[in-house]
DNA sequence: AATACTATTGAGAGCGCTCCCAAGAAGTTG
DNA sequence: CAACTTCTTGGGAGCGCTCTCAATAGTATT
């Protein structure tokens, strides 16, 4: 197999702890000996052996991507390989590697928890969780295994990184208000999500802000789901809104769906906005109005909070960095605006 | 800390040897030792050090994924997070573990591989490669990395699945001529890639089929992406064909926005026909006709024969399993068929 | 010139596990 | 009942690295 340190130190005619100090960039070598033992790694191919180092070591230079299956389904694919694109960017300028785990069935969760986080294959993960009372959380928590959550835990002393979502929403119904629109409708995502709750939230402060009264049968429950937006918009058609913001752009087809059913045009009789621009977003007939988030960033971001939290002196509990991009609001064709280019 | 073999040992009244017999399943210990160990391994929630572990056996249990930037963003979105969780899935349920590298620039390649591939961090790899003289198969072959590629080599002996892509063509194109096209263009994929040769191939096969003579003038290269479909069709317009056949759906959107620019309509004045099936393609209007192709399962099937290999008596070389998985033409509105039903 | 540093080096222990081997217990057989 | 064989168990070495500590060499200080 690969040559070991042992060896390298023996074609150079030293220890082993030069050659350790020598390739873990020590000082207290002398630069003629170090040179050597360089030369030598290089001719034979040394590659330090992870496994050997991170059991002397207790590191592994390897954080975990955790995500339940469901949050691959329900927020939709580009979410995913997003996120796992900016997190690997990350990993790749720090050297480290990253793991990948998706459990499906709850019943998986609790062996590859156990198989996963405690067996020391990681030195911390990144967790994309679904639901804001995910136990995984408290698992974590109580390993005292660091991680970064991608999606916020106002109540919790976490680490997060997450999109403003908020003020996303926010925007996307300021925007249907500037167009003339008092009547809006809004088709929730689950709010047991903090996504879900927030875009409601930013709903509701649009309004508020512009002192329109929010009506209760104006907003409806979805999963953001395109089935979900179908059910809801359903349900929206007999309340006669003129505009309509979705708290998902998969919703918001799926809205589209039932207004097409009921013979409404987008925009002309109904103005329509989602949130998320997947790609989809820009392909349909209307071209939909949409919040776009720095999903790749959010992966990045959080792989670096995690780099520094592993960095820092283990002693010092440092307190919870709670990071939120900006969103932005991509006007199309959906909401009837004047500004629309498609 | 976790608690140790060691400790459990101490608890229980036996050896580390015995306590590692029973944590491996091994035959040889008393029922009732069997029992006690187990009781107390559970009882202070023992985990193996994967580390230590993997140095003392030279197994990791991890399998990488490694994938160069360009597949991510050349296939579209969903082709990389459907690998991925074809993937997971088969490494959950057989205790394995996937770690994720995606290498962007060309001077990352040799450091990441070096770190990756030969540090011992993985028993084996999953590569999804573009090109087919991609240098990392050989240098995989050389290392003798037992891997596995996402793509298949005709010419080299090695371990690959891979979609009908021939075939998949193949009934795109035999449906257009059913259809009673005779003047039938094809947008290829890049040619340095094996599914854009295997996807020419059906489109030369079904024509020869059926006698058609294949004119050259009516190939037209792209390279997988939108763009080059605009730019491949807006060369095809003087040749006039009646139908399109593009090798991927992205390049069929392009190929759909140079049509309408030039006033023609689909699939009225020209068929169009894709490949891959990706979400925009049934989203769009006319919904595209396309080739689908089994990604989830090629990437599970891929965990499934390294694993085959790696537990594989490590003497002998197998001959290469080499699989091609079914693909399955999507009829929609695009191609004009009679079958459509959107 | 004697003392006190400091830089450089190597030896040894240890990280937590597996695996080989030898010893003892238990069971078979003629 | 002696001579085997088979189970069961524990001890030791070793996987390849890091890290502490002591020893030596070299340099600065008085």
């Amino acid at each position: 197999m690969s040559p070991t340190l042992e060896e390298v130190a023996r074609l150079a005619g030293v220890s082993r702890s030069t050659v350790s100090r020598v390739i873990n960039d020590q000082p207290n070598v002398r630069p003629e000996v170090r040179e050597r033992v360089w030369q030598v790694a290089r001719e034979v191919g040394y590659q330090p052996h992870a496994a050997a180092r991170s059991l002397a070591t207790s590191r592994t230079h390897v954080i975990g991507m955790v995500i339940p299956e469901a949050v691959t389904t329900l927020f939709t694919a580009p979410f995913f390989s997003l996120l796992l694109r900016g997190a690997t960017e990350s990993c790749n300028s720090h050297q480290y590697q990253l793991m990948l785990s998706l459990f499906t069935a709850h019943a998986d969760r609790q062996e590859i928890y156990q198989r996963i986080l405690r067996s020391g294959y990681l030195d911390g993960a990144i967790v994309a969780s679904a639901s804001l009372d995910d136990p995984l959380i408290s698992d974590l928590l109580r390993d005292r295994i660091p991680f970064v959550s991608v999606g916020r835990y106002p109540h919790k002393p976490i680490h997060y990184v997450d999109a403003d979502n908020v003020n996303g929403a926010r925007m996307a119904v300021e925007h249907l208000i500037r167009l003339g629109h008092r009547r809006i409708a809004t088709i929730t995502g689950p709010l047991d999500m903090i996504a879900g709750q927030d875009r409601l939230s930013g709903y509701r402060q649009a309004l508020e802000a512009r002192s329109i009264p929010v009506e209760e049968e104006l907003i409806v429950g979805g999963d953001f789901t395109e089935a979900s937006g179908t059910v809801a918009m359903q349900r929206l058609l007999p309340v006669s809104p003129s505009a309509v913001f979705a708290a998902s752009d998969m919703m918001a087809i799926g809205a589209l769906k039932a207004l097409r059913q009921a013979d409404r045009q987008v925009p002309q009789d109904i103005a329509l906005v989602g949130f998320d621009d997947i790609p989809i977003a820009s392909a349909i007939v209307p071209a939909l109005t949409t919040v776009r988030q720095p999903i790749e960033r959010m992966g990045s971001m959080a792989v670096e909070v995690l780099l520094s939290v592993l960095e820092e002196p283990s002693g010092e509990e440092a307190p919870a960095q709670r990071i939120i991009l900006p969103t932005e609001l991509v006007i199309r064709a959906s909401c009837g605006s004047a500004l629309s280019l498609s």
